[in-house]
Parts: C-alpha cells; structure tokens; sequence
RNA sequence: GGGAGCUUAGCUCAGCUGGUUCAGAGCACCUGCCUUACAAGCAGGGGGUCACUGGUUCGAACCCAGUAGCUCCCACCA
C-alpha cells in the first residue's frame, strides 16, 4: 500500500471534528470528576472570523483538549454577544440599502427585522470555529439576548436599584451621533486629529449696546458659537481686566452675552480668552454651572444644527464648521486660523467623533462594587496572566467612574422602568408590577410608558459566567454550582475594563466568588510590519483561507508559535507553513514506522538504548512542557513538544532505531517504537487535533474500539527520569556531532566509514553506545585506548578523547594550527579561572559550591591542555 | 499631562532568587547532500559590546540611577 508523501488535512478535518461531535466527546454535564470550564468571550453576532478570533480560541481550544486528556470534566462554553450598537448600526444600513429609513419603523418592527438578520448571520462565526477545531459543548451554545439571559439582565438591574446602585440624571455624555445613543467613556477612543484654530472676534459693549472695541478668543468648535453664553477671561489676567461687567455679542446672531471671570482659563493658551458653551464641552458645562449660565444645545441627535443655532439649520456639525468660518471671514470676525492637533474622540463602535451632550441617562454607582473586584486581583484569587495588566488594573479600579448603562438604542435589553403621564417612574419588571408600585407609592399609573433606552451591551456580557449557567435566576441549579468559578478566560487586554473587570464585579455581587481564577491576556494580532490588522490596509489573511492552504493544525501551530500572554504579536504566513511542516513531519514519522516489517528477533543494543533513552528524554520534556503549561507559556509548551517530536524523536529516537534497508525491524522494538509514538501524538493533540485522531486510528497502533481516541486518551503522566542517563547520551550524541563536522569540513562522504577510537576517563560506558554512534555517524569500527594513530583527527568531548582515523587524509599543518588555537583558548580561560581563584574577597564571599565549581574548570582546562599537548606532540613527531 | 512596560542574533522572542549548565531557542541565512519516511527534507556551520552612560558588587543581560528610542493604558485644556 502506498501512503501520500505529504500529510493530506482536508481529509482528516473534517472527519475527526464530525466523528468527535457524533461521540459526543464535546459535551459536558456535571459529574464526580473535576470540573475545567472556559467561557468564550462571546464574539458579536455582527461578527465573522478574525485572526484575533483565531489567536483566542486556539489558546482555549488547547487548555480545554489538554485538560479533557487529564481526566477533568472539561466544559467550554460558546455563544454570541448581541453587540448592541454594533448590530443596530448594520441593521440601520441594511435596511437602508432597502430604502427603509429606520425613523419610520415602530420599535417593534425594527427588532423583527434585527432578529431576522440575526438569524440569518448570527452563527457564521460559531460555524468558523468549527472548523478551527474548537471542542465546545455546542450544546450550550449561548445568546446573550436569548430570553433567559435577558431576563438574568433586566432581574441584575432591578437588583442593582434595588440595592442603590443604579441612578439617573442629567449628565454631560460622550454622544455618537452616528449611532444616536450615549456610549460609556470606555467606548470612546481619543486620537490626535489636525484641527484648526480659529480667533474668533467678538464685538465688546457695555449696556448701552455699543460696540466699542472687540475680543478675540480662539476655538476648534466654530460652529458652537451661537450655543455660547459667556466669553470667560482668568481674573488674574491684566491684559483683559478692562473687560470686566462688559457683555459680549456672539457674532453672526449679535446675542448679547456675559464676560465672565474664573481661574480656569489658561492665560498662555490661545488669546486667554475663552469661549463658554455649556452645552457642548464638559469644561464648559461645570463652568457654566459654577456661573450660572443658561444651556443652549443648538445640535440635535444626529450632529445637525438645530433651530437654536438660528443660522444653518439643519446642517451638519462639520459641514457647519466650514460654512461658519466663511461667514465669519466675510463678516470681519475671522481674525486668523491657524493649524492645530489635539485629542478628539471616537465612538469605538462607528467611529464617529463624539459630541458632548447633557442628556438624561441612567447610571451604575461603581466605587463600592469596584472594591471586591479590585480585592480579587490584588490578592491573587484573580490571576492576570502576565501579571503586568495587575497595575492597569489597580489604578483602572482605583479611579472608577459611574457607569452610563443607558443606550439609545432599541437593539437590547430595554431598561426596565416605567413612567406614568407625569413622567414620574418606578424601576419594576412588568408593567403589571409597574402599576403595582405606583398604587403602592399613590401615584397614578395612567399613559404607563416603559423606559425607551435599552442597557449597555457588557451590562449583559458582564452576567456571562454566570447566566450561561442560569446562575442568577436560579442560583442553587447544579450547573452552575459544579462550573463556577471557571477555571480560565482568555481575552484580549482592550476589554480588560469593559468586561473582566464587570464581571468580576457581578460574579462578586451575586455569588461571593470571582468568575473564572485564571485570565489570560492576548496581545493584538499585527502584520510582521507591527500594524494592526484592518480591512482597510487589507492586511488582515482570511483565516479560513490560512486553514485551507496549511491545514487547520498547521494554522493553529503558526498562531500559537509567537505569541507568548500579553505581548502583540507580529503574525507572518511563515508561522503557518512552519505548522504545516511540522504536521508534515510526524507524517512521515508515522509513514517510516508503518513501513516496518516485524520479525521475531532479538532487539540490537542501538534499539534498546534508543528505547530506554527516548523514555527518559520523554519525562524529561513532559516536565517541561507541564511547567509550561502551569505557567500559562503556550508557545514555550509547543516548542517543547516539537522539539521533542522532531530533534529527539524523529532525528535521533527513530534513526537510531530504523532498520537497514528492506531488514526487518525486532517486534519487540517495533512495539517499543509504536507505544512511544502514542504517547507523542497525545502531547501533540491538544496543539494539533486532527493529524493526531488521525494517525491515532491507524491499524499500526492496534485495532481500537469506537471510543478510543485520541481526543480522550488519558494524557501522559510524568514520570522520574534519570538525569545521568540523558548526560551520557548527550556526550553520545556530541560526539556524533563532531564526527559529522569532521565528514563536512574534510569533505569526506557520509558514505565513507570511519573507524572510530576512544580515549574515555569520564566513566561514561562508551561501549553501551558503541553501536549507537556506528550507526548514527557510519564508523566502521570502535576501539579503545590509543587515539593519537598517525593520519587521523581527534577531538575532546568534555576530557573524553576521540580520534577518527582519516586514512592519512589530514593536513598535518592545519591539524596543528586547530589545536594551537585551541590551546591558547584554554589558557585564556584558565588564567580567568586562575585570576578569580587568586582573588581572595571571591573566595571568601561567593557560595561555597561557586568556587568549587570554578577548581573545577580550572581543573578541567588543564586535564584538556595536558591531553591536546599530548597530541601536538604526537604530531610533531609524525 | 499622569501611569505602566519594552530595548538580547537578520526576524520573533526565552533568559526564574546576580556566579556551573550564561549569552540561548525557533525561523531566516551560509555550506554540503535529490542518503527509498520526509527537499514542507537531511547533516554541518556562521551570526550578538545583551540600547547608552554611570553606580552597587569579588562578580551584572540580570540590582540602582540617569540618557535615548519604542509601545500601551489613563486624562476635560479651548
């Protein structure tokens, strides 16, 4: 029979994830054994898959498959985030590419038609995952508008007002005029835009409506000027001070306003005189308020003047700015602009520039929920994983602000608080109930009208851990008793605050207990030139193309490869087509075993040593890799295991095994060789699912039952191994090293055999191994004792001396040069050895076992000296 | 403006409490091999004043201070 050359995925892929999904291997339900539970973070239904997506979920998918291996009950959890804004921002252009303005839809009408295009996109990006091979129990595939988890939302709101957590008020809010809603100051992000300055002048008079003489005050906001209601100049100002009780007039509407005085104007800043607009600048507002200026708001929802800015209404705020700068220009009151950078902000979620606004909204008081949830962390029940995210934190926790719950927004779990047609309100679940607490409270309850605001998205997001479980309306269920807290989560720094912090806080507000003990951190997925990925820059790979073109295991090696908790990582094609070598070669590890006949004959010393040798060295790198693990080093675990696999399994384990040509191999290494190979494709799977089921279902491992697989295969367990064995096969393997180096730099064949002398002091039993080393490096034959034969080449291992004899085909002069320069080396370093020897405060001072160490080189380099002068001499003497 | 972090080979990064094993790994590179598992490979090899300057120490990639460059987070200066 012939097996490809080349490890073919596409058939594995989709085989295993079907046969895995058809044995129910995903699903979990409490039982006896330990519980290990992820819960996705619940990418938004808008979604499709990134290679953020991809970074993430492989890392979970690893955690999950190794700890299932492990015998524990290993629940991960998927599901979608309704993503309010996100959403209600696709569906508003969806339906506009219909023609259908969402303005003359009902409330009910749009969620018909957000849920149908929910329905229709909503799972693209689960089924993406599929094929990435995640191990989720699908079964509890989770929404977070699904009507249990919305009802989680509205009954945590309720609670919160209850307890007094959750106000309203008037506040200045960060306003997306493109999504219409209010956004919480984490959804904004600031950059650094080109603006310009304008000096605008405005006409100063007293009360005698003259215009003697004029101000100018510098703006970016020229199009706020008609909201203005007070010029304002620092009282400690000489420049201004015969302003002071003047009025000023707003040019362009000539409406006649205050000048004021207050320290917070910047004197160097600008002209030192400042423009007040309460209305559209927090400064501004708390100085109005400290002034008592009345609040002009000339913009309406959607960034267009309103009939309060009397001119240009109805236009659009920067459209408003070029036209106004005209005006003013043409009117005399454009004194000059001038260029200028300063920080704007952005709507995370449309991007566009947020607009100061004092509207009505709804709040979460968050200084005392905030303590607990800083508590978890800083005493370590909450690890951040790398732990640098623990200071972020700290001071994000420290200097809290209230949180804007309320959105504008129809998309999401309508906030549940009723008025009556006094627009007096009462917080209840039903209206019903709402009826209920007005009577109560002897209010009427007439034109009862729920609240039209629906709540922040990571309000409901923040419930995750727990209402995927049902834990918050029924919290003594077994699901959510046996999974909570989970084990680990895996995200991205960027929601660090939007969402860990919340819902530690809300773990901690309903269960005591944080949810999850373990968050690992991902860094941002960049090109290899640093840069964010982005449709734009057209940067960002199709990771289902990846998959395609390098295998599923291929592509999740290449992510994981360079992406060590925390650190950005810069994602080049060259990681994947790494993975896919590396699936590759277990391939062909697998097509050389496979191709061995066994024969019922004594196994060769080589076979048994290699044998003997591969358990230890496989002991050895499980430690590692569990320390890895234990330690959260993905990547350091993965290159662990594919140095095992590929350096000591296939280049040293198997070659030293394999039999000559057309031989038949010794059953009992055979079986060895096939019980070793088993144990490295269960270290591999977690990494690389699907080769390994693969292989794992090959007749060479024995006939299986349906069950056995090796998504389920109890992962190894460590065991002791001896250090002193893997020494004396590493000088082995050195001294094969040097016999190859030998054949490359005298340009001798491999195919030549070279006999093969040792000298050895160090107690290492070279005669062990002496088959080992013929095979491993072609020497014809191995002797002991003399190695200083005339016309051959030597080399030290440690103080071992070895000697291939080159049949006279050696230069005398360059052998002699080499061992010259490798004496004065060890001269060099004997006289440092010597030098710090000779230093008695080193002596005195460093650790005992320090200074015993360094006689010990000392000792060493002279053994060495002594042995290559020996062999100078000999030269010389030939 | 405040805070945190980074700077080690061409690239991406490890280097735990200062001292064997301390200058490492993977990739890339160079040389030689189409050796019947694998050229998506095999064997071998060359690359680094550990950003800079000073200090502490018997001893510094590691500790301290300063300098330069980079990154991220937070922040209401028009």
């Amino acid at each position: 029979m012939s097996i490809s050359k080349t490890y073919n995925p596409k058939d594995a892929e989709d085989k295993w994830y079907a046969y895995w999904m058809e044995q129910g291997f995903f699903r979990s339900v409490p039982d006896g054994r330990e519980p290990y539970t992820i819960v996705m973070p619940p990418p938004n239904v808008t979604g499709v898959l990134h290679m953020g997506h991809m970074l993430n979920n492989t890392i979970q998918d690893v955690l999950v498959r190794r700890a299932r291996m492990q015998g524990k009950n290993a629940c991960w959890v998927p599901g979608t985030d309704h993503a309010s804004i996100a959403t209600e921002a696709k569906v508003v252009a969806m339906l506009k590419d219909k023609g259908i303005d969402k303005k003359d839809l009902t409330r009910a009408q749009f969620l018909e038609y957000a849920w149908e295009w929910k329905e229709k996109y909503g799972g693209i990006i689960l089924k993406q995952l599929e094929r990435l091979g995640a191990s989720c129990d699908w079964e509890r595939t989770r929404f977070t508008m699904d009507p249990d988890l919305s009802e989680a939302v509205i009954d945590a709101f309720i609670r919160l007002y209850r307890k007094g957590y959750i106000y309203r008020g008037v506040r200045m809010v960060n306003w997306d005029p493109q999504g219409r809603t209010a956004l919480s100051d984490e959804e904004v992000i600031r950059r650094e835009v080109d603006q310009t300055l304008y000096y605008v002048k405005y006409a100063v008079g007293d009360a005698t409506g003259e215009h003697p003489s004029y101000l100018t005050i510098a703006t970016t906001r020229p199009e706020t000027i008609m909201a203005d209601t007070a010029v304002c100049i620092n009282p400690n100002d000489p420049r201004y001070a015969h302003l002071r009780g003047k009025k000023a007039f707003v040019p362009l509407i000539d409406r006649e306003i205050p000048i004021i005085e207050d320290e917070y104007v910047d004197m160097e800043f600008g002209t030192g005189c400042l423009k007040v607009t309460p209305a559209h600048d927090l400064n501004d507002y708390e100085l109005g308020q400290r002034h008592n200026l009345p609040v002009i708001d000339i913009l309406n929802d959607d960034g267009t003047l309103n009939e309060h800015a009397e001119i240009l209404v109805g236009e659009d705020r920067f459209r408003a700015r070029k036209a106004i700068a005209k005006l003013l220009a043409d009117a005399g009151h454009l004194e000059k602009t001038e260029p200028y950078k300063s920080q704007v902000g952005f709507s995370e979620r449309t991007d566009a520039a947020i607009e100061p606004k004092l509207s009505m909204q709804w709040f979460c008081r968050m200084d005392e929920l905030a303590k607990p949830a800083l508590d978890y962390v800083l005493n370590g029940e909450v690890k951040l994983i790398p732990d640098k995210f623990v200071n972020t934190y700290r001071h994000w926790m420290e200097n809290i602000k209230d949180w804007t719950i309320s959105r504008q927004l129809w998309w999401g779990q309508r906030i549940p608080a009723w008025y009556n047609a006094q627009h007096e309100w009462v917080v209840a679940k039903t209206a019903e109930e709402a009826e209920a607490c007005f009577a109560a409270a002897g209010k009427p309850s007439e034109g009862l009208r729920q609240e039209d605001d629906v709540l922040d998205t990571w309000f409901s997001s923040g419930l995750w851990p727990m209402s995927v479980f049902d834990g918050t309306r029924r919290p003594e269920n077994p699901d959510i008793d046996y999974y909570y807290p989970t084990n680990d989560l895996v995200t991205a720094p960027e929601i660090l605050f939007f969402w860990v912090a919340r819902m530690i806080v809300f773990g901690h507000e309903y269960r005591g207990l944080p949810p999850f003990r373990n968050v690992y951190l991902t860094g941002i997925v960049r090109d290899k030139l640093g840069r964010k990925m982005s449709k734009s820059l057209g940067n960002s790979p199709d990771p289902i193309e990846l998959m395609e073109r390098f295998g599923t295991d291929g592509v999740r090696v290449g992510m994981l490869l360079s992406s060590p908790a925390g650190n950005d990582l810069m994602f080049d094609e060259a990681y994947c087509e790494q993975g896919r070598n590396f699936a590759n070669k277990i391939w062909n590890a697998f097509r050389l075993v496979k191709g061995w006949d066994a024969a019922d004959v004594p196994a060769s010393p080589a076979q048994r040593e290699a044998a003997d040798w591969f358990a230890h060295r496989f002991n050895q790198a499980l430690a590692e890799i569990d320390a890895h693990f234990a330690g959260y080093r993905i990547s350091d675990a993965l290159m662990a295991t594919y140095k095992l696999v590929w350096d000591d399994f296939c280049s040293w384990y198997l070659e030293l095994v394999k039999p000559a040509y057309q031989q038949p191999i010794p059953r009992e290494t055979l079986e060895a060789t096939t019980t070793l190979f088993e144990s490295v494709l269960k270290l591999i799977h977690p990494f690389m699912p699907f080769i390994s089921e693969e292989l794992w279902h090959d007749e060479l491992f024995g006939t299986r039952e349906e069950t056995d697989c090796c998504i389920v295969a109890e992962y190894p367990k460590g065991n002791a191994f001896d250090e002193r064995e893997l020494a004396a096969f590493a000088t082995v393997q050195q001294v094969v090293s040097e016999i190859r180096n030998i054949r490359n730099t005298k340009q001798v064949s491999p195919k030549t055999p070279l006999p093969l002398a040792i000298n050895a002091s160090s107690g290492i039993d070279f005669g062990r191994y002496a088959e080992s080393i013929q095979k491993m490096a072609n020497v014809s034959s191995v002797s002991f004792g003399e190695t200083k034969q005339p016309g051959s080449t030597t080399f030290l291992v440690g103080t071992d001396e070895f000697s291939v004899d080159l049949a006279g085909n050696v230069n005398v002069a360059a052998e002699k040069e080499r061992i010259g320069k490798e004496i004065d080396y060890l001269h060099g370093f004997l006289k440092a050895v010597d030098a710090k020897l000779a230093n008695e405060r080193f002596v005195q001072n460093a650790k005992p076992e320090i200074v015993a160490n360094e006689r010990n080189k000392k000792a060493d380099a002279e053994a060495k000296i002594k042995i290559l002068a020996e062999h100078l001499q000999n030269l010389e003497g030939s």
